[in-house]
Order: C-alpha cells, then structure tokens, then sequence
RNA sequence: GCACCCGUAGCUCAGCGGAUAGAGCGCUUGCCUCCGAAGCAAGAGGUCGCAGGUUCGAGUCUUGCCGGGUGCACCA
C-alpha cells in the first residue's frame, strides 16, 4: 500500500475514535485526501480534511480547528511506527512527518523489490490496448510521430508498471486512397526509372523517397514490371508501401518501441469482419442510406452529425473499417481497456469514434482517447520550415540521427500531451549539464561508477541508521516517490510527470553526491568503513530508483557515459 | 462561425480545489591539489492573458472576452 494510503488510513480510523468519544459529531465526512505540502517545514503529507469537514459539521459543529485537533489527539493515543511527528496548522491543516527510521527502513524495500520497485496495483492485471502511432504506410514517419512513439510507448510502460497486461498495436492503413496514391506515386517513379515520360498525378507523393523506392524494386525485381498498366499500378505500388512499413519498424525499434501487433486495416474487409459488423449495425437500426452512402446515426451517440461509412462508390470509409477495429478490440479479443493515441490534427474525429464505440455498447471508462498536440521543431533558436506537399519534411528517423533515441524520447515525452510544444535540436544534441537528459544518465553513471568502484557486498550488513545527513533523507524521501508518480502518470495517462520526476530524484542524488566535494566527511567513500557501507547501500537503492525512472520513458540508464 | 487544446519568470515548461506559485535555460556571485565539475551552493527575476461567478479557500472549477495552435470531407 502507498504510504500517502497508509496515512489516510490513521486519519480515517482517527476520525471514527474521535466520533465514538464524542468529540466529533457522527456525520457523513468527505474523502480524506492525503496531499503533498508544498514547503518541507509543513511535513512530507498533509491533510485540509478538517476544513473540508466543515461543511458537514455544520455552523453549530466543531471548527476545523478542533476537529485537527481531535484527529490529532487520537493519533497520539495510538501512533503509527512510521510517522515521527504529526501537528495541527492553521487554519486547520494537519501535517505529518515521516519517522527517519521508516525511512531508512525502506532502502531494503527498494533493493528487494529492484526493477519492480515503484510498481502498483492499479490496473488489478486487467488487460490494455494501446493503439499509437498508426501513422499510413505512405511515407517515413514524421518527427510529430515520435513524439506520438514516445507518449503511447512511455503510457504503456507506465500503465504496465501499474498494474496494467499492456498490449501495444500499431494500426496500418493499407486500403484507403492515401495508399493507392502511394502506389500509383510509386508506379509512375518506375517506368521513369524505365525511361518512360509519364507525369505524377496531381495525388502522388512528391518526396524524394518515392524515386528511392522505385529505384529499390527495380534493383531488386530489374524490368519485370515494365508493362504493368496503371490500373493495376498496386501491382508494384505494395511493393513500395511494404518497404515503407519496413522503414516504420525499422525506426520504431531504433526509438525503443516494440509492438505486439501490427494490425492491418485490409484485413478487417478481407476477412469480411466489416460485412458483419454492417450487419449488426442494421440490426440495430444504426445505419441508414441516402445518396448512394452508406450513414451512420452518429448525431444520436453524441457525434454533431452523422457520417458516411461506405461511400457511394461502395468503399468504406476509414471511420466505416475504423468500427470493425474497434469491435475487434472490444469484442473478439476482448480488451478490458482501449486507449489510442491521436495527434491534434486528428481530434475532430474523436466525437465520431467515441460515438461509434458507443453504437457497439462498450461502457464510457473503457474507451479513451489521448490526444497529444502538435511540435514545432527548432534549430538555431529558429522554427524548422517544411511542407508535406513539398515532400520536404524531417523524418523521425533524421531526429534519430542527430540526437539519438534517449533525447527524443525524453523531450518527446517530458510536455503534458495537452500543450503545444518546441522540440530544440541543439539543446537535445547538447552533452552537458544543459540538457536534462544527460543530467539525469549522469546521475545514474555516477553511482554506477561508485558502485563499480566499492563493491555492495560488504554493505549487506550495513547499519542504516549512519544515514543522518539532511541530503542523505532528502534523496531517499525522494527515491520512495516514485508509486505516487507511477500512480499519477497512470491516473491521468500523462507519462510527463515521469521525467519530471527523475529530474527531481537526479538532483537530490547530485546534491547528495557533491555535498562530499566541501566535506570529505560527507563524500560516499568517505574514511569510516560504517558509514561508508550505509551510503553504499543508499547509492545502490538510488541508482536503482533512477533506473526504474528512466526505464519508463524507454531512456537508457547507462553504467558509464 | 463551431469544436478541442494552450496562455504561469526574458525563454522553455511543471504545478492531483489548499498554506509564502516552482524548475531548467539565460543573467549575477562563489566553489575542482577532493568519490566523475556532463557538477554544487547562493542571488535577482511573477498583475498565473483580461473581467465576472462558485467556494472557508481559485493558477487549478465556471461564464464571457482577448491572443495563439489544431480541426471542421462520400481524405486519413
């Protein structure tokens, strides 16, 4: 259980000793909320309960005062080992301050529970899917994708941690007209390869990397498609988009993303999924027809207007495959929880699949959809210009390239996903204290050379109790945070409170570390073999929170830098 | 016009209805014969876009306005 849980739970039993002494009035109290006081000389929890109580006590009850006040006093008839002090501030806060015995204490938990350390049980292992990215196989993913790759990915460790059976899916679009344009795009790259004269359509993809994937199949398969006509330009245009998903993977796995599944929209209609679920939805009387289109009644599942779902041509939409997915999801593998990960030039959609989720009957909490917003990209203090139309744009892959996978993912996944915001080239490339990336690796390499250099197991015996210093409690105080921000990142999908996080802990390490550079007293491998072996063991169970930390964002934690 | 997101220090951003709103960068000032200075310590810097409302209490909830972003297809 959290210790804010545990904290909780003296006040609640508190509160129902102060009723059956009569010194509250037996009335139905709120929630007791456990928060963070935001100044450390107000204690490491805090409650506003009793103010809250207020309400409930009524004008003729006891002030907020008084109720602290009798919380208070019936804590200190049976006090809880964990807890050193507890005291009643004004207007009526009651703050409690952890025992440093507990604290110290901890540092076993920590060791013994290693990279589980900072797990809870939120999820009950119920199942998740996390759908992100998705991005068309018509192109190299964009650098916008990988902030979509380091959200989805970074939400799913997060919720793994939480308790959650993860389950990541990438959803490939390989039917609607975005691939055939590919295709096409790809087919008329070839015959020019060929020395024929034929002009792109006015839908083909102009980037560069359409000539590298005719270029590719014509070293591989030579003329062999020389006479395949235009209608059946797919022929040779899958050809490219299967090159195409290779290229996602490829870069994907490059950013440490691993999927479960890569599931393909073609074979929702090949496999006639599609056809039944169209069948169910007339059952229920939730599709009509007009104008040669197939509609779906989404203006009644709370959509602002119904929508086409099979064209007049007889092709189904994307939001018409989008409902066969989702039955998939819910129904044949039977997820507990669905989450998608959407860019913000994807959010008028929302209303429509939230309808369509709804048509199927799946309950409100089962269904989100995070959307995250755009990112401008800067170089040189200055905002990177592209054009898709141009083909121009800067791939994933080149932001790989400059600052590797740690520094995108971290930046990446360092903003709330609600707000906008600017990825800098230079400072993510930046190997200093600038940059907090390497700020936090260089914390982790620090105790990891440490650690290297004094071996642990003299410290398995060690007597935790040489811990005193202020830096000393203030790292683990900070180290044994790390469930609340599992739980928080989780509660609110919002995996930047993680970096964030491991920011805090990395400098409570450093100010911990370097308080030895004034004081040889204060260094780890300071001369007393004792103290030496408790703060060894201090530096083992902080390396391993950071690890722990950083390991949810899918940044590496290295031994050495 | 409508929908969603944002507006917090010069810049980039945190801030789970609570107490005196935080961090990094940048700026100023100290720190390496010493475990990794890719670092530490300290200082200056704020009408939380504006105006109402709810509340014991609002940066946080709500309404309106202003400013910015993204959408508003039988494209995805």
């Amino acid at each position: 259980m959290l210790i804010r849980e545990q904290v909780a739970r003296v006040v609640e039993r508190a509160l129902e000793k102060a009723q059956a002494a009569g010194q509250v009035p037996r009335v139905a109290y709120p929630e007791i909320a456990i928060e963070r006081p935001s100044r450390p000389d107000q204690g490491d929890f805090a409650t506003s309960f009793a103010l809250k109580a207020k309400r409930a006590v009524g004008p003729q009850g006891p002030n907020p005062l008084a109720i602290a006040g009798a919380i208070s006093a019936q804590i200190a008839l049976d006090p809880p080992p964990f807890l050193a002090t507890w005291e009643v501030a004004q207007p009526g806060f009651l703050n409690f301050t952890l025992a440093d015995e507990w604290l110290r204490q901890q540092i076993d938990v920590v060791l013994a529970e290693g990279e589980r350390f900072g797990d809870v049980p939120l999820g009950g292992e119920r199942s998740v899917q996390v759908e992100f990215v998705s991005a068309n196989p018509t192109g190299p993913l964009h650098f916008g994708n990988g902030r979509n790759a380091a959200i989805g990915d970074s939400l799913a460790r997060v919720l793994a941690k939480a308790g959650w059976r993860v389950h990541r899916e990438y959803y490939f679009n390989d039917a609607g007209a975005q691939v055939s344009n590919l295709h096409h795009s790809v087919w008329v790259q070839y015959q020019r390869l060929l020395g024929k004269d034929i002009p792109p359509a006015e839908t083909d993809y102009p980037g560069e990397y359409v000539q590298d994937l005719a270029r590719a199949i014509h070293a591989e398969h030579g003329d062999r498609f020389s006479d395949v006509p235009e209608e059946r330009a797919a022929e040779i245009g899958s050809l490219g988009s299967a090159r195409v998903m290779e290229w996602i993977r490829t870069e994907l796995a490059r950013a440490n993303v691993q999927y479960d599944t890569w599931f393909s929209e073609a074979s929702l209609i090949r496999e006639g999924h599609f056809d039944a679920i169209l069948d169910l939805l007339r059952s229920r009387d939730l599709v009509y027809e007009r104008e040669g289109a197939v509609w779906l009644r989404s203006s009644t599942l709370g959509d602002e207007r119904d929508r086409v779902i099979i064209r007049s041509d007889g092709r189904p939409t994307y939001l018409g495959t989008d409902i066969a997915y989702h039955y998939d999801k819910f129904f044949v593998r039977s997820f507990d929880r669905v989450i998608n990960v959407w860019g913000a030039d994807h959010q008028g959609q929302v209303p429509s699949i939230k309808a369509v989720v709804r048509a199927l009957g799946v309950e409100n909490d089962r269904f989100d959809v995070l959307v995250y917003q755009l990112v401008h990209l800067l170089r040189n203090g200055q905002p990177v210009r592209m054009g898709k139309r141009a083909g121009n744009f800067v791939t994933m892959g080149e932001v790989l390239d400059e600052v590797g996978p740690d520094a995108m993912r971290w930046f990446m996944a360092s903003r709330s996903s609600d707000a906008m915001m600017e990825f800098d080239l230079d400072l993510a490339k930046k190997q200093s204290s600038d940059n907090p990336v390497y700020y936090v690796q260089y914390a982790h390499a620090r105790l990891a050379k440490i650690l290297r250099e004094a071996p642990v197991e003299a410290a398995l015996n060690t007597d935790v109790r040489l811990l005193t210093q202020p830096s000393e409690l203030a790292l683990l105080r900070r180290m044994l945070q790390l469930p609340e921000v599992v739980e928080l990142a989780a509660r609110q999908m919002a995996p930047h409170h993680v970096p964030h996080y491991a920011y805090e802990l990395a400098r409570a390490t450093a100010t911990w570390y370097e308080a030895g550079n004034d004081d040889p007293a204060l260094r780890v491998l300071t001369s007393d073999e004792r103290t030496r072996a408790a703060r060894l063991k201090l530096a083992d169970a902080a390396r391993q929170v950071l690890a722990n930390a950083l390991g949810m964002i899918g940044v590496s934690a290295p031994e050495a830098m």
